[in-house]
DNA sequence: CGATTGACGTACG
DNA sequence: TCGTACGCCAATC
């Protein structure tokens, strides 16, 4: 906690704020939620972030994040292999070849769904 | 305290 | 089109 100052540490709240934001049925990307937090290139933190989304309450549907080529990279950490995909699958999200289908249809870009301008 | 890693993404050859 | 390199910042070794 030493290294981590709280106002920066507020990023990961906000982080999952936006992942708890998306609808049923949708996903989006790490870079999506770190651009629309500003910080675009800070991706990693993104992904650091949700490391901690099964620690954290109300719990984060990390599921519905995955990377830019709507890869379920991190489903390895969910525990079961196949228990990102099912979650998805759940919410109505066709997942296949750890690939999320119709991904750019199903994405949910928190830039435009959240209206950054008006 | 320095080096490495990591659920990413972009740039370059 | 594909592979490699780098940046980003925090946590871990």
């Amino acid at each position: 906690m030493s290294t981590t100052n709280p106002k920066l540490f507020n990023f990961f709240e906000d982080v999952y704020a936006v992942v708890r934001l998306i609808p049923k049925g949708r996903v989006t990307s790490y870079g999506a939620i770190a651009a629309y937090l500003g910080a675009k290139g800070s991706s990693r933190m993104v992904g650091w972030a949700m490391n901690g989304a099964h620690n954290v309450k109300p719990k984060v549907p990390a599921q519905r994040v995955v990377n830019r080529n709507g890869l379920l990279t991190g489903k390895h950490h969910f525990g079961p292999s196949d228990e990102m995909e099912k979650l998805l699958l759940k919410d109505g999200v066709k997942v296949e070849n750890d690939k999320v289908v119709n991904f750019a249809k199903v994405f949910w870009d928190p830039m435009v769904e959240l209206s950054i301008e008006d």
